[in-house]
DNA sequence: ATACATTATCTGTACCTACATATATTTGTA
DNA sequence: TACAAATATATGTAGGTACAGATAATGTAT
């Protein structure tokens, strides 16, 4: 739906003015459909994006600091959210020997069984996205990334 | 940069998943920038859009649901938004006396005092916007709302 | 070796979100 | 008219965000 229709407003400005808008929304209902993804696996959208980049690692741990820089969401306070994982035993937190102030994050087997198992229902999730191309979805990469300068 | 530089993932899995990724980064992006903007005048993106809202309504109030329907984020918690901004005395609330359930809003003259000087900041913000020309954001704004379908 | 800056993480606080539930009022209907 | 359903808003709770500041360990310059 046009997003004129969505939030009711008849009139932009121009168009960044117009653009601003539809990404906030856009990104706002890609968010809610991945929540409504993970809600029956009683996790976050932001523990889902630490579980994944933990597993991206193999067998490796990796600060914290290092699951910042590769996170969607920059500003996420991982330390809290390593926390909420660490409570649901989906990973292990470790002092790191050479550096005592760093702590080392791993991802362990019951999170990888999670991961797995919600990696299982993605096709529910990329079905709301077939109303692109392959050609339009890479045009649209495309012109995000140009927009971020 | 490209999206793979930002989140150190040199690999998706496919132009779907990308997109997903590279939408989300990049509504967080916009919102972060907004946020600045905003800190100055002690309000947040969602209290600004409230108040945009109201303003755009003119001399009328409207209720809290009406105030939702507009919202970018339509699941914001627009009854304890609009307790923030009374607080900040920035908008008027009464009880509708047709229908004495409603509550109606409007914003007051330092509301409106308030948006006017936010929006002479508007040049700024817009400034981050000026990698695409028209045409690419226009191109933007028609993939972002086929996307949602 | 000591003092000072830097780094890595953690904690505190105010605000926002998502969802479930509560309260008050109005509407529809037997 | 009475009463259940629907509607409009408000509240409670768990989790997340943004930012400031605390804590502890490490690096560096003298």
């Amino acid at each position: 739906m046009e997003i004129e229709k969505e939030i009711k407003q008849n009139k932009f400005k121009d168009e960044i003015h117009k653009l601003i808008v539809n990404q906030l929304f856009t990104g706002k209902w890609i968010t809610n459909l991945i929540a409504k993804q993970l809600k029956p696996f009683g996790i976050t959208n932001q523990q889902y994006n630490v579980l994944r980049i933990l597993r991206g690692q193999g067998n490796n741990y990796i600060s914290v600091n290092a699951i910042s820089e590769r996170m969607i969401d920059k500003m996420s306070n991982v330390s809290r959210l390593i926390d909420k994982l660490a409570d649901k035993n989906l990973v292990e937190r470790k002092v790191n020997k050479n550096d005592r102030r760093q702590a080392d994050i791993g991802i362990n087997q019951k999170g990888l069984d999670l991961v797995k198992a919600i990696e299982k229902t993605e096709d529910d999730l990329k079905s709301n996205f077939h109303t692109l191309t392959e050609g339009e979805a890479k045009q649209l990469n495309g012109l995000l990334d140009k927009l971020r300068g």
